[in-house]
DNA sequence: TTACATGCAAACTATTTGCATAAGC
DNA sequence: GCTTATGCAAATAGTTTGCATGTAA
């Protein structure tokens, strides 16, 4: 994780972009992140960690650090927009529980060999790619009967935002 | 064509939805479309058509008809939600052009069949899936050496909203 | 010292909602 | 006639931007 860190400073130096306070907390603080996370979320752990640094601030360096590639930016729907360090992190699917709204991640390659067979087909350079599948995840098949909207689900439980929900 | 719009009526119909006027325009005008749209996009072919209607209502109609199955809803990432018509379609990915904002469509059994496999394998009952591709179209890598973004793209050439872009 | 970064508040975009009115069935 | 749908305008959420001020290199 330290290494971690030193590519991150490392990577914006040579991007001309300046080490500010500021960004030194963002790094320290997305770092801490076994998986993805989204802006407001971060945004709180680096108030509650007492750093003073505004919504704007946030947003535009995870954009640069996106840019600069070690962010990778994962758009999931229903305004879901997620971050995850790229560095040293195999690149990975989503099975999104449209009930919990919990995510699981799966690395697939030969989904990823036919992916860039297609691309090579339409002679289109892939970049990079997002595959989600929604439905619903073992637990909630078996313990919930009805169902809440992820949506409204994902309200009921923002303050546990990395790891399984169910009981 | 016709009979897509007989389904679509009888689907409202079983669901307990009325057919009102602005409901029976809003299929119509979807139902022009070989490919995807957007909300906003129909609304502007509706008010093109002389049909009064408001925003609000091209929104709950359109999930709606998500709802009950006739539409299928792509979030595109960069804000864009695209629909499409799902009955009588095959579910297919789509290729997406960085710069032109160009979209590719493409089926691919192979690919289907792994993610069921993986969804077995977690026990997770899929719904639908989303897989999206970004990176540069043939064209674009060939005329192109600079790169605008895909959303200031988008904007010069939203009134060409359904074909090729190129030239 | 100078170009780049920050904070703030306002702007923006896509979408949703409350409520009074209108209209299918 | 009862219940559902509509339009309007305001609310919402997530994100971006203009501008004055601050600061890393």
């Amino acid at each position: 994780m330290q290494d971690l860190l030193q590519i991150c400073v490392k990577r914006l130096k040579e991007r001309g972009l300046r080490l500010t306070a500021e960004r030194r907390a963002i790094l320290r603080s997305m770092l801490r992140h076994r998986r993805h996370f989204d802006p407001e979320g971060l945004l709180n752990e680096l108030r509650r960690d007492g750093v003073r640094v505004s919504r704007a601030t946030v947003y535009r360096t995870l954009g640069h650090l996106t840019d600069t590639g070690l962010l990778r930016r994962y758009d999931l729907g229903d305004r879901q927009t997620l971050y995850e360090i790229s560095v040293g992190r195999e690149h990975h699917e989503h099975l999104i529980c449209t009930r919990c709204g919990m995510i699981f991640e799966f690395v697939h390659d030969e989904i990823e060999r036919l992916q860039d067979e297609v691309c090579h087909r339409f002679r289109f350079e892939p970049i990079h790619h997002s595959l989600q599948i929604y439905g619903v995840c073992a637990e909630c098949s078996r313990l919930e009967p009805g169902s809440r909207s992820a949506r409204d689900r994902r309200k009921a439980v923002e303050d546990t935002p990395d790891r399984a929900r169910h009981a």
